[in-house]
DNA sequence: TAGATTGTTAATCGATTAACAATC
DNA sequence: TAGATTGTTAATCGATTAACAATC
């Protein structure tokens, strides 16, 4: 016999979460103490009924007529995200890609920190990256091993991925943020959130041309 | 009266269909001349029914116990998403994601053109990123209207968005790929396909917690 | 031929939206 | 108080999956 499984948030709402975010730090730097889920779906362009469904897959409870109490939301929000405490990942791959991610101001307050960066190029070990020192990719798994390290960024190219993939697993990798555009093959146990710049520009290139 | 609306793609399916065309050029580098929807919902570890149900939207004819023909396949995805033909893009905001997406690598054969990129830090202007010249912003309505370009990839940071997406919807453009983790607000005739690290952030980050 | 595969029609599943009682 | 807003339960909508006849 099993526990009761904890009905799984769906992805869209997981999605959405950060917009709502952002946008209560901008009500909050306004100070205002209370928010309602109508005044986050006026800035969004959503209907209320979504924010509010949202928002019930945090902790948060809310107060007829009055809405959320800002500060409280925010914490609700961070904590369902888990951004209230550090998520250590290490990045591997220094292209256009993963120098970007590495030098990217706004993944503050988002928990995420990347605690060191990896690169197979003899060209690029030892060289500085918007701060970070680059080693050597063959001392990647060491490193996560030692340090427990949940979370790997990978930005290598195509016929790296696969590869720099099965290395880091077998040092413990729970979850992989995946820039190559390729799918990458992992057990059950290991997360990986595909980012598909292809998929944005397809969806682009085809609802621009509708009727135009 | 109207005339009968096309339906809609659903944008899942033009999102996968990305992930096809990759797998479509593989199958071509390895000499294969048919290919079924087994073939590649093996490889993607989908479904072969949602192949075919994506495939239907293309203007492929399938041959039953073959699958299709793997060069009119490739012809009809990249029809699909209009990358057959060239897509004319502005860039405007050269920081460090506009600078990876410059010299990303991987926009061959998707039909993306980036013609011009713009700036408004008078520091970079005149300046050579990835072999582009940085225009001056104020500079860039006239060159979209002149040459009628009609997409924009708008890198620029949060508080410059909308203001720079407003200039050039004035100028005439039609679809707006926007990597800045803000709303941006436009007409219903103007396409914003919204590009959000921080959702994909957050469905790594809530999902790798999962029972973790 | 027999069996693998297509394309279509129907069923299922999951997310969004609506309705509404409770309430500060 | 009256009205705006919450949280819950039900209805709707759209995408995925299943079933199956047609067929090379």
């Amino acid at each position: 016999m099993e526990a009761a499984e904890a009905k799984k948030v769906p992805v869209p709402t997981i999605r959405r979460i950060p917009s709502y975010l952002r946008l209560l730090y901008q009500f909050q730097a306004e100070g205002r103490r209370w928010i309602s889920a109508t005044d986050i779906a006026d800035s969004l362009e959503l209907k209320p009924i979504q924010v509010r469904k949202d928002m019930a897959f945090t902790d948060i409870t809310g107060t007829p007529k009055k809405g959320y109490p800002l500060g409280e939301l925010i914490d609700s929000v961070r904590r369902f995200l888990h951004w209230e405490k550090l998520n250590q990942a290490v990045l591997v791959g220094t292209g256009v890609l993963g120098k970007a991610l590495l030098s990217y101001p706004a993944f503050l307050d988002t928990g995420l920190e990347i605690s060191a960066v990896f690169d197979s190029d003899p060209s690029k070990i030892g060289s500085d990256i918007g701060g970070f020192r680059v080693g050597d990719v063959a001392e990647a798994p060491g490193y996560v091993r030692e340090n427990g390290i949940p979370l790997l960024i990978l930005t290598v190219p195509v016929e790296a991925a696969q590869e720099a993939a099965d290395r880091m697993m077998e040092a413990g990798i729970r979850g992989i943020w995946n820039f190559a555009p390729v799918k990458i093959y992992t057990p059950p146990e290991v997360f990986v959130q595909q980012e598909d710049l292809f998929a944005g520009l397809a969806v682009l290139t085809e609802r621009t041309h509708q009727g135009g």
